[in-house]
DNA sequence: ATCCTACGATGGACTGAGTCCAAGTCAAGA
DNA sequence: TCTTGACTTGGACTCAGTCCATCGTAGGAT
């Protein structure tokens, strides 16, 4: 996440305090905030960042691939910093908290052409769920 | 789904004409309407129908196993009427159209045990997505 | 067949998450 | 340092869903 700010500068993007903020705040493993947790976080620095402009950054970053974009629990969306490095999702059922985990093999290639429906299939997002230790 | 309603019975629950519209709005295959198009579907067929009961009966039909709730898109959840056919889904990344696909193999056996974080994990979700025929 | 009552239905207010927009601000090139 | 269009702001708005006080009724009891 480090050289973020250069890749972004070098895409065009214009500088400016709260996109360095947001950007800061969204750093490091096993992240997963909301977009309010991230407003908050920001607010720290940067007191009068809006939520408006939270959401607006975030969703750039998404397009721009930075950023991870997960619904894990149809409420809040969660921003996950670790685009680059392809992974799924552990989420416990009762607590909510979620780690990023690497299962062996490509799902995709368990998805017969037969059950593909004539759709070109790009990817696909794997949710384990089940009882995180301290909840068991 | 046609003895959804004698299950139903057998575990106590009040027939009224409300639940039992809303069981048939969710009968068939590849059904995934949305709490508010089970509403529309319904009052068609008893036009005073309350938005607060088809999001009760919902509820109750998930809680009981009957129904699949399914998030994939973060805006409003979809009820899926096939839960004792386990299966995954395949959406269309530009109209959003969802089909019941069945992977080969059980997606949990790839998550190796170093990958569990001491979860006791329960269940895998699968969501492919790409673009239908239509789409592409 | 009628009565009772607890379970279910109702609709309107409320919440949470996210979007939109008109007006103001400022990064960075000239 | 000036200029300008990209960016930010906050408040209103939408959409999905929940809550709750009150009313209605399914189905067992008589």
């Amino acid at each position: 996440m480090s050289d973020l700010l250069e890749r972004l500068r070098g895409r065009g993007w214009r500088m400016t305090s709260q996109r360095r903020v947001v950007a800061e705040v969204l750093d490091g493993d096993h992240v997963h905030l909301t977009a309010d947790e991230v407003h908050a976080r920001a607010a720290r620095r940067l007191p009068e960042i809006s939520r408006a402009t939270v959401y607006n950054t975030l969703g750039e970053l998404v397009s721009l691939g930075e950023v991870a974009e997960v619904s894990t629990d149809g409420r809040a969306k969660r921003y996950d910093p670790n685009a680059h490095h392809p992974h799924q999702h552990l989420v416990c059922s009762h607590c909510g908290t979620i780690r990023d985990v690497h299962p062996t093999g490509d799902p995709l290639a368990h998805l017969p052409t037969a059950e593909r429906f004539g759709f070109t299939v790009s990817k696909a997002e794997v949710t384990y769920r089940g009882l995180c230790p301290d909840c068991a």
